[in-house]
RNA sequence: GUGGAUGUAGCUCAGUUGGUAAGAGCGCAGGAUUGUGGAUCCUGAGGCCGAGGGUUCGAAUCCCUUCAUCCACCCCA
């Protein structure tokens, strides 16, 4: 094999597709309850919305994007994540003279241009929701409450919630001056954080490095400095949570790698992934709508890894399957012309069936029948023919019965 | 982008100091059972040993390069 799929892409093949079709069912009914409705947007998207939307500082910007030069000489990028497209979407559309807020779901294929690694690729697929143009605390909880409820009901038990709030353009900036002021003035944070100090001080609370955490446990918190209006929005974020008994951690350190959050920002990870341990996270971002087409509309989603998700459901894979409901089995070349006809007419009520195809002897098909999980096999040879009947064998038990022609799908229907 | 590990049959893996070493199990195909699956037994197909180059009389084995995978860092979904 000389053409292989590309890095960090990966073929999802059976059985391991009926798991992704079931985690999108699954999302869609859960949206279907909470009445959020699908967007679609395109793949990808001029550069710049990207640029703008999620800030050139940041990594994604600066050294994970997929960008290319079209045959028009326009800069156009594979879309690293689905919020500024459907951002820009919303205000291309004019939905802000609708009733308001929107609230929006979308699945699809996300690019980053990075080192793959366990729950890591280069396409990767998002299950994402945004609501538009409301700026209630109500509807953070109700978001964040919404991704739960699907990891939930997927099954998921050994997860937990962090969460924050990172301020407005209002109170931020006050807390930066401070956090600065107290990182400048120490000498043994890591060459990487030191570099940020200046570019972006918030993103060095979260360093992993254990010496820089021992050094930020005397940073000033942010939550001392949010303004009136942020603190008690995030109070009220809070006690919705409460309200439903959703447990989750308080992490003043917790920051995100795109610039447009504002407010709450959550993580939602799990005990049982590698280093990539978040399932889905996101907050609020008040102000892209105003960086990307200057209307300042508030709006907070979350954007959730169906890779990772997919890993954490891997070991019930045999829950996810189908099995094949009847297998007909022929003997002889008039047996298995006539099949065609019966198989046509048992899927037509419905029911799902199949056939070998290599013309072989009984025993391979019913080896066949037995490997595809059949639950009944018919078998139809010169006998059956002159009696205008199928032989009709449960496959668990190995009972047979003689089923005339005519009552076949009344029969299969009824034993399903 | 940085560091470490690993690439041998469809899958999981053996392969000794470089020298009859291209192997096993599972899976697949056929048969024992030409009209009956699962168990058992028999037979068979399937490999450029990731790719390219080098050292050597001789390379799956040693060296270099490259590609890919996994893990960690960075960062995120």
């Amino acid at each position: 094999m000389s053409i292989k799929a590309p890095r960090g892409t990966k073929d999802i093949l059976p059985p391991e597709s009926a798991k992704w079709s079931y985690m999108e069912k699954k999302a869609r009914e859960i949206c279907r309850r909470y009445n959020y409705l699908e967007i679609k947007t395109p793949i990808f998207e001029h550069t710049e919305l990207f640029a703008r939307g999620i800030g050139e500082g940041t990594d994604i910007v600066q050294k994970e994007m997929y960008s290319f030069t079209d045959r028009g000489g326009r800069s156009i990028t594979l879309r690293p994540e689905g919020t500024a497209p459907v951002v820009r979407s919303f205000l291309e559309q004019k939905l802000y003279g609708q009733a308001l807020p929107k609230k929006f779901f979308y699945f699809g294929p996300m690019f980053r241009y990075e080192r793959p690694q366990a729950g890591r690729y280069r396409q990767f697929h998002q299950f994402g929701v945004e609501v538009i143009g409301s700026d209630e605390p109500a509807v953070d909880v109700e978001t964040i409450i919404l991704g739960i409820d699907f990891i939930e009901e997927l099954g998921l038990k050994d997860f937990f919630v962090e969460i924050n709030s990172i301020g407005c353009p209002k109170c931020r900036p006050r807390y930066l001056d401070k956090l600065k002021n107290y990182l400048e003035g120490q000498e043994d944070f890591c060459s990487n954080c030191q570099n940020r100090i200046d570019t972006n001080p918030l993103r060095v609370l979260d360093c992993k490095n254990p010496d820089c955490q021992e050094l930020l446990k005397q940073a000033p918190k942010i939550n001392d400095f949010l303004c009136a209006e942020c603190a008690s929005n995030f109070s009220q974020v809070k006690e919705g949570l409460d309200y439903l008994g959703l447990s989750y951690r308080e992490d003043p350190t917790l920051v995100r790698g795109l610039d447009y959050y504002t407010n709450t920002v959550f993580e939602v990870k799990s005990n049982d992934l590698g280093a990539q341990d978040a399932i889905f996270s996101g907050g609020r971002y008040n102000g892209l709508l105003k960086e990307i087409g200057d209307r300042d509309i508030p709006a907070t989603g979350f954007a959730l890894g169906l890779e990772r998700l997919e890993l954490l459901l891997k070991e019930e894979a045999a829950n996810f399957g189908s099995d094949l409901e009847v297998y007909i089995t022929t003997i002889g070349e008039e047996a298995e012309a006539f099949s065609i006809s019966l198989l046509r007419q048992i899927r037509a009520a419905g029911i799902s069936a199949d056939r070998d195809y290599g013309g072989r002897s009984i025993g391979s098909q019913m080896k066949d029948a037995d490997r595809k999980n059949a639950n009944y096999c018919l078998i139809i040879g010169s006998d059956e023919l002159k009696s205008q009947a199928a032989t009709v064998r449960n496959m668990q038990t190995g009972d047979e019965e003689e089923v005339a022609l005519k009552e076949i799908t009344n029969y299969l229907t009824k034993s399903l």
